[in-house]
Order: structure tokens, then sequence, then C-alpha cells
DNA sequence: ATGGTGGCCCGGCCA
């Protein structure tokens, strides 16, 4: 089973895009951030012609996130399972051939001192608890998406440029380890531990070319699919070309 | 230090 995340930066700019990358790779679970339109708007039947069911939580014209599965698309959660529902459309949540699938776009915070920083700390202590609520660490997770942080240094290109900046703040850093302390691995940078592995470039100042880039985008996994993963990437690929997501997409296969 | 690009949709905001 392919299972794969992919903030593409509005998928109605990205549509092509985004079908020619499915065609290439049949996930058989695909996560979308920043679906950037209404529900309305999903085109829920192009991806069922090509042979997904979806469940997507939309907004308009910022977030929305949303779930492709070939395998089976059950127990759907728009939003957070408990606590106060976020204003925003940024978690949603399914069963797909039993793996829980957890979609995030976290907050980007903007500025430390913003209040939007605060909004995002406060954001990922709920993801914990939504987490926690819809699932077990015993079981099958994949807690994924846009965490708009930095793990650690070598997920950035130039640390001392984030110095004072968000994505890189110990405070950020913190409350994603508390996430992790309740089950979760990182299993890409498990198999994969050296530097320079990106899946966010700036589409500014020639970021992608010079390898300016920072690994935000992410799959948590509990242990059991951990030991059931064969291989995990990120398919820099399709960070190339004719109008590219500033994201690329990040896989796993498991067993 | 600023602004660079590219989404939103047409004036700035957001990333």
């Amino acid at each position: 089973m392919l299972i794969a995340t992919w903030n593409v930066n509005s998928l109605k700019a990205r549509l092509p895009r985004v079908q020619g990358w499915i065609e290439e790779n049949q996930p058989d679970v695909l996560c979308i951030q920043e679906t950037k339109m209404t529900e309305a708007a999903f085109p829920a039947l192009t991806f069922q012609e090509m042979g997904y069911e979806t469940a997507h939580l939309g907004q308009g014209q910022w977030n929305g996130v949303a779930i492709l599965s070939k395998v089976g698309l059950t127990d759907v959660v728009a939003n957070f399972a408990t606590g106060e529902p976020d204003a925003e459309a940024r978690i949603i949540s399914a069963t797909c051939n039993g793996v829980k699938v957890v979609c995030v776009y976290v907050p980007n915070g903007r500025e430390l001192e913003h209040e939007h920083y605060q909004y995002k700390l406060r954001w990922m202590k709920q993801l914990r608890d939504h987490v926690d609520t819809i699932a077990k660490p015993t079981e099958d997770v994949v807690v994924t998406g846009d965490f708009n942080i930095a793990p650690t240094d070598i997920d950035v290109w130039d640390p001392a440029v984030f110095i004072g900046a968000t994505h890189t703040s110990e405070p950020e850093r913190k409350v994603l380890s508390d996430l992790c302390a309740w089950g979760l691995t990182d299993i890409f940078r498990e198999q994969h531990p050296e530097p320079k592995l990106y899946s966010w470039w700036d589409y500014r100042d020639g970021s992608f070319h010079k390898a300016h880039g920072m690994r935000i985008d992410y799959l948590l996994v509990t242990k059991s699919l951990a030991a059931k993963t064969i291989e995990t990437a990120i398919d820099r690929n399709a960070r190339k070309g004719e109008k590219p997501s500033d994201h690329a997409p990040v896989t796993m296969i498991v067993s």
C-alpha cells in the first residue's frame, strides 16, 4: 500500500499536476493540504473516475484538507474530534484499509510575536488530544501533512537564516516532540538520516535550484505501522516543471 | 534590510 502526502498549494491551480502524479504513482491513499476551495468546488467526480473515494474539509480561499483513497474510506472525522472545532479547515481523519489516517495542515505561525504563532502552538496540542481520542498507539496510525515545523536543524538549508523566525523555534519543536511522544515516529527521517533532504522550497529567489529548502512535510507513524514500512521517499521531481506546488509529495510503502 | 514568486482574486494578504 502506497500512502502519500502533498501540500498542493491550490487544488484548482494544481489539478492537472495532481492528476498526472496520481496516474503515474497510483497512491492507495493521498492526503492533500491547501486545496483552497469550498467543498462544492472539490472535484470529487474527477477523482472518483480515477478510482478514489474522497473526503474533503474545505473552506474557500484558504486552507482545505482532503483524503483520497482507493482502499476504503470510513470513519471520516472532519475537523478536531475533541475540544473546540478549529474555525479553519486544517484537519481531516479517516480509516483506510485498517490504517487510521490523520491529514493535517498546521498553522504557519507567521512570526514569533504574532498571535498566529500562539494559535499554532495551541493547535499542535489539540492535535495530540485529537489523535489520542480517535486512535491508540498500538494501532496502525499515520499522522501526516504539512507541519510547518522543521524538526531539527538538519531539516533546514541554513539554520542561521531561521533564528528568530518560525518553523525552527524551540516551542514549536517541543509541541512536535510532545505529539511524537504519544507513540509516533518520523519514518522518512528514520530511514534517511542524511542532511539536505527537503519537502518545501520557496518559490522566490530560485530556492529549489539552490537547494534552499526545509523538510516540513512528514509521515508520523506508530510502531506497528513503522514495522510494516518498506520504503519512504520525497518526490523532488514533482517540484520541477510547469506550475509546480512549492511542496513535494512524501510517500511511504507499507506491506 | 528589502524583496524576491505565486496562490487567492484584482488590492493587498498569505505563504
